[in-house]
DNA sequence: ATCTTTGTACTGACTGGTCAGTTTAAAGAG
DNA sequence: CTCTTTAAACTGACCAGTCAGTACAAAGAT
């Protein structure tokens, strides 16, 4: 099964098809959410018969699945690449700014993620984003806790949820609000909150 | 005749259907989301029939409307009850630790307000919002600022929606995966990232 | 006291529409 | 030939909203 999708994704057909399908669906999800959001109408805008849908990814929720993986991958990925600093602190201010800017270029992604990613249906997904994504910022607190640049004791999950929460709800704000604002700006405030500059 | 003393004695007022229809509708939509609820499902959980449903709040989403702009309400005077404090940052901590106490009591409205609370047909909800429940965050922000706790050129209101942000995040993985862990340690990890007590 | 009316709350069977998923026949591409 | 895609019709389940009717308390009316 594996080996197929290989063969037939070098060919290249099957490939372009699952992108637009993929984008279609991300941008109609985020504006109307999963359950409102028609197979139909995610054919219609990729410019694709109903049937190659349901080809390509078996059903909605296997639409859905892929979607969710696919994404969660490129959103951790971007993460780990901001990973860089000369303190730990510091590649926390880089990895907050790699997930602004990652939500800035898939602001539909934010809200999809928002908004679906607690329902147990999606648990895979919830695992993946747990380990990958939230595991890049637990990552850098504990490298901070253990060269003693915050205080050894802290919660590093809860800490990592916290953060990633914080940058995915100011993200969509920002998108909302104000679109023109400098991402600079934004990230600022956050790294300010985050530690000790406050005051 | 014994059925009709039966229904005597079963027949509430309408504060009571209101009531039970509303605790049904707030569960189900947190555990499936607005779009994947139906009514006969919130009518059944409620033990009434589905038209006392549409008789009461006159369609399905008439029914969120009155939840979201009750529960908000609700939100917003726990917060600004726990706005209390000798400087504004000791505000800020009590005011956190009142949202992660509301949040704690009704779990269900946290995910709900997640889920759904972006979308454009709730506008009026989330105005609501803004100006209440983010409306305390960003005063206690602003004094802050005008005590020289702060910086004060901080984005108030940038920052006051990643702390909220940041606390709802929070408080539902808080009760997702820690349901046992004292509160006091989720609020100290909060208030340790908040603001210079990191190290 | 007993009957009649009125307003309010509630009921549940029913309707009209929507949507995921299927089927089929045909065609394009490697 | 096999894989992939298309268009269109179809099925069957599901669901928001409706409506005619019931239950009953309270307020006259006789």
């Amino acid at each position: 099964m594996t080996e197929r999708n290989e063969r037939t994704a070098r060919r290249g057909n099957r490939q372009d098809t699952r992108q637009k399908v993929f984008r279609a669906a991300v941008e109609l999800i985020a504006e109307h959410g999963y359950a409102a959001t028609t197979v139909d109408a995610i054919a219609e805008r990729a410019g694709v018969a109903k049937g190659t849908v349901f080809y390509n990814f078996g059903s909605k929720e296997g639409l859905f699945e892929a979607l969710l993986e696919h994404s969660i991958n490129m959103l951790a990925e971007a993460l780990s690449d901001a990973d860089t600093g000369k303190s730990a602190l510091d590649a926390l201010d880089s990895v907050v700014l790699g997930q602004l800017r990652f939500f800035e270029e898939h602001g539909a992604f934010a809200r999809v993620l928002l908004a679906e990613m607690w329902r147990t249906v999606w648990q895979e997904a919830v695992a993946l984003l747990r380990q990958s994504a939230l595991g890049v910022y637990a990552s850098v607190l504990r490298r901070a806790a253990a060269n003693g640049e915050i205080r050894a004791d802290l919660d590093v999950e809860t800490a990592a949820t916290a953060v990633f929460g914080m940058v995915l709800t100011v993200a969509i704000e920002r998108r909302a609000l104000y679109p023109d604002r400098p991402l600079e700006r934004t990230h600022a405030t956050l790294v300010e909150l985050l530690h000790g500059r406050i005051n």
